[in-house]
RNA sequence: GGACCUUUAGCUCAGUUGGUUAGAGCGUUUCCUUGACAUGGAAAAGGUCACAGGUUCGAGUCCUGUAAGGUCCACCA
């Protein structure tokens, strides 16, 4: 067995256990055999992405839960690819290609060139994301690797289409969309935020063409549309206006217009807050969805102002045409205040809608597009409601329910080219919509392409083969456990869910793990534009994969948001150290540790022979096997994290490794005490395996605990038994009092060496403790004498019948003096003596109230009773030692 | 406007159905290279659990309200 070097050194070993767990097809999802089945759809990451530390924890916490079901002896499937990203894609190399200077636009290029170039883009750059999952480590059976626009993937999205198309789900209808006028497509209402604005609300007014000399004044933030006015609408309960309704306003622009191209009526509306502004609304069907809406209900003409790119038209007049609807808004206002219908202007601010990915203010705007009716609405919102499917943490739920209810139709084309093309030809009047092109000629079909997540919704299975009834469908679907985040529930897990049983007629997982956002130390989410985010593969470089690992997953509490802190990196990385120095110390005390099953280990432990020390060892290491258990059925992983690092650092290394070091000295002692350190390790590295599998799967091999030519990850040596339950520990009947004893070691071991602390010897080794106690007492410090004095770095422990003149400590196994004879200031000793003393008296009185009051006594449950009294009695056993230790000074 | 979340040590967070003197990591202070590990060991300092009421024998924990911060949804020109 090679030597296990004095610090771990992760770049190689990662390097080696991947290509070894590639080569021996360990990520590989298998249809062909009866176990229970474990499967995640990857989230599929943007093909033109590269790794976030938002990837980073989402992809560690799957490969965790990949990872943990394989040792649990399930059939795991882990289906990873990537998502074409429409909009976010072709954005990206259409401006390569204009920094290139190669276009000014993609219409220089052309559809089919333009998308020949997006796909060598793709072929370049895709592969980028994937090599850094592998990086990470993520167990993905890459051979399954999928792709939004692989052409059977392909051809799910357009079957879909046609199908939902033949059931009237899916219409095509002139609407208000939102418009992106930078990228030139429409957007779907989620991907469109809402941002506070500060801007100028501009009042005006404009005279009642019955009434001359009367004049209504109007408020409004986007004066550039007035020459699409087609309304000025009150509320008609409004005492100040209900009069005037059915006569008619001078719209003052566009200004060149006769008078009579300029009447406009006033309507009567329920929508108009007569609270708001001067009560008066103006209404431009044609720009706003509310004043679309009006229009609707009162048959106003729509009057477009502002074309495609954000510029006025022709119909905004000779005074905007072609100008920016910015600086538009500018210009109407100077044309008010000549006209003299300008009346004011003051600042305001308000939301405004903007392009999620092209970061500008959208447009309402008119359009001829695409929009689905939402299928299997109803099971889909039951299901999260009744709990069936489970979303963890639980009050997401909540969210979802509230969105499904309030649910609207999906716009679901886009006016772009990097996509699936919509499956519709027309010809005339003639519509067509099926998987091919229809015969005949003249038919062309629809240029849009459909909206990215139309074909992410689909994930689940349609990267299982379907429509085709697969193997990997049947035994991989409904999927386990689906990892996101929280900000995608509306884009992608909502439909998903629709999806799955609109198609699948089943739900897509079982359970919904929703991630918290990485934030910076300030609390802002992290972002490219920002540069507030570090780079994971700078971080896997200096701390490690697994130190990287084990650090984000500690720190990522369930379901809250995540301050990304360095330092907790960094302590995945020491940690890792520790196992590893943990593990050479066991490699250096004696023989390579036993490669058969844990099983066989543990029938052969003499039970009979275990110390106390051995059995406070197997009842934490059995307390944290089931704890990490719970977190896993409760998706509480930092949790598992954080037990499993007080276990291995407190527990194993800080005093069951001590005490070895005296028990190692003895030859009757060794062979058990090396056993018992090789099960506490097995299990240890079974338990942190998912987290952290790179060292861990390193250390089994280097401390000889695989079966020879296997290893954990496909070997599958220990069946699940091994790590859900221990049953294999629950054989060994722990004894209770020598766990106990154990708990008074170490508080003994602890005030020993805090007394030497106070009196500035710490650091000495050649002390010597004089200790008065009862023979049970001392018994037990006896049995213990080698180890005690390693711990506490003395000499000698000795028993007195009484000492004089010496700082003491009270523990629970007798009085230790510390014997420096000379050294001692009385009046200093006094005071600290004073000072134990007096916090003891208080809590004595405390607890005496307790139990004095009457109403505690009646009403509390005896075993709180019984533990308060057994305190009293403590507490005062305490205290009269000090009382005697302070008088003997 | 509606809903949800958060508020505990200098920082980031735990704290299970109410029950001894509220914990961890990092940071800070002091000491230590003792034969796994200085990526380490030992000890220590540091908290009126945001605030105000209430329920209870007992509240960090349950209820009501307030304040601050955050998220999502809707949106009034």
């Amino acid at each position: 067995m090679p030597e296990i070097s004095k610090s771990y050194e992760p770049r190689d070993v990662e390097e080696k256990w991947y290509a070894a767990w590639l080569a021996a097809g360990a990520f590989a999802g298998r249809t062909d055999d009866a176990r229970e089945p474990y499967c995640i759809v990857i989230p599929p990451p943007n093909v033109t992405g590269v790794l976030t530390m938002g990837h980073v924890l989402n992809n560690t916490i799957q490969d965790v839960l990949a990872r943990r079901a394989r040792l649990e002896g399930k059939s795991v499937l882990w289906l990873p690819g990537t998502d074409h990203a429409g909009i976010a894609t072709q954005t990206v190399v259409e401006r390569t290609l204009k920094k290139a200077g190669e276009i000014k636009h993609r219409d220089d290029l052309g559809r089919e060139k333009f998308l020949e170039r997006v796909w060598e883009w793709k072929e370049k750059h895709g592969g980028i994301i994937i090599q850094q999952l592998k990086k990470l480590g993520c167990s993905c059976d890459w051979d399954r690797e999928r792709f939004t626009m692989d052409a059977d993937y392909s051809r799910c999205v357009q079957k879909v289409f046609v199908e939902l198309y033949k059931k009237d789900l899916i219409y095509r209808g002139k609407r208000m969309v939102n418009w992106c006028p930078a990228s030139l497509t429409a957007l779907s209402d989620e991907e469109v935020v809402m941002k506070e604005q500060r801007g100028t609300l501009c009042y005006f007014k404009v005279e009642v063409a019955e009434a001359p000399g009367t004049f209504l004044t109007i408020a409004t933030t986007r004066p550039e549309t007035i020459p699409g006015d087609t309304a000025v609408a009150v509320n008609p309960k409004d005492p100040r206006y209900a009069h005037l309704i059915g006569q008619h306003v001078l719209r003052p622009l566009p200004a060149e217009l006769p008078r009579e191209q300029k009447l406009i009526p006033i309507i009567g509306d329920a929508h108009v807050d007569f609270e708001f502004g001067t009560g008066v609304l103006k209404v431009t069907p044609a720009h706003d969805k509310t004043d679309f809406d009006i229009g609707q209900r009162h048959q106003l003409a729509q009057i477009e102002v502002i074309a495609a790119a954000g510029k006025m038209n022709d119909a905004a007049g000779a005074d905007l045409r072609g100008l920016d609807r910015f600086k538009a808004r500018k210009i109407a206002v100077e044309k008010l205040t000549e006209l003299g219908a300008l009346v004011k202007e003051e600042p305001y601010t308000n939301n405004v809608g903007y392009s999620e990915r092209a970061d500008v203010p959208i447009e309402p705007r008119l359009s001829e597009q695409w929009f689905l009716k939402y299928p299997s609405v109803e099971k889909s919102r039951a299901v999260v409601a009744s709990g069936e499917m489970q979303f963890h943490p639980e009050r997401w739920a909540k969210v979802y329910d509230h969105w499904m209810g309030n649910i609207q139709d999906w716009c679901i084309s886009r006016q772009l080219w990097w996509g699936h093309r919509i499956p519709v030809w027309y010809r005339g009047q003639e519509i067509y919509c099926g998987l091919e092109a229809p015969t005949g000629e003249g038919w062309t079909q629809d240029p849009d392409v459909l909206d990215t997540w139309f074909s992410s919704w689909l994930w689940p299975f349609a990267t299982m083969g379907w429509p085709e009834q697969t193997a990997t469908l049947k035994k991989f679907y409904p999927t386990t456990t689906l990892v996101t985040g929280p900000d995608i529930i509306f884009f992608w897990v909502a439909r998903m869910i629709m999806a799955g049983y609109e198609f699948m007629g089943a739900m897509p997982f079982k359970h919904v793990y929703f991630t918290g956002i990485i934030r910076d130390q300030q609390g802002r989410k992290m972002s490219k534009s920002l540069g507030n985010s570090p780079d994971p593969l700078d971080l896997i470089a200096t701390y490690g994969a697994d130190g990287l690992r084990f650090g984000i997953i500690s720190l990522a509490p369930s379901g809250q948001d995540i301050r990304f802190q360095e330092d907790r990196i960094e302590s995945g990385k020491n940690f890792c150290n520790k196992l590893w120095n943990a593990a050479r110390f066991r490699q250096m005390s004696g023989e390579a540790g036993d490669n058969s099953t844990l099983a066989a280990i543990v029938a052969r432990l003499d039970a009979a022979r275990f110390d106390a020390d051995d059995h406070a060892i197997l009842d934490r290491l059995l307390t944290v096997t089931r704890e990490v258990d719970r977190c896993f059925v409760e998706f509480e992983f930092s949790a598992a994290v954080q037990a499993l690092y007080g276990f291995f650092w407190n527990d194993f290394c800080d005093w069951y490794v001590e005490v070895s070091k005296s028990k190692l000295q003895s030859s009757d002692l060794k062979a058990g005490c090396l056993a018992l350190q090789d099960l506490v390790l097995r299990q240890t590295l079974l338990l942190l395996h998912p987290f952290i599998p790179f060292i861990t799967e390193e250390l089994w091999s280097l401390l000889g605990y695989s079966v020879p030519g296997k290893f954990i990850e496909h070997a599958r040596l220990e069946n699940a038994s091994q790590l859900a339950s221990s049953s294999h520990l629950n054989g060994i009947a722990l004894d209770r009092a020598a766990v106990a004893q154990v708990e008074k070691l170490k508080a003994v071991t602890s005030l020993a060496r805090a007394l030497k602390a106070e009196h500035n010897v710490a650091s000495r080794r050649d002390v010597r403790f004089l200790v008065t106690a009862g023979d049970a007492e001392w018994a037990v410090l006896a049995a213990n004498l080698a180890s005690l004095a390693r711990m506490t770095g003395a000499a000698e422990i000795a028993r007195q019948d009484s000492v004089a003149n010496a700082p003491a400590a009270v523990t629970p196994l007798g009085t230790f003096y510390l014997d420096l004879t000379g050294t001692v200031d009385p009046v200093a000793e006094k005071i600290r003596l004073t000072k134990e003393l007096d916090a003891l008296t208080k809590h004595i009185a405390g607890t005496e109230a307790r139990l004095a009051n009457k109403a505690f006594t009646d009403k509390a449950p005896p075993a709180v009773i019984a533990g308060a009294q057994k305190q009293l009695a403590e507490q005062k056993a305490k205290h009269a030692e000090l009382a005697r230790l302070l008088k003997a000074l």
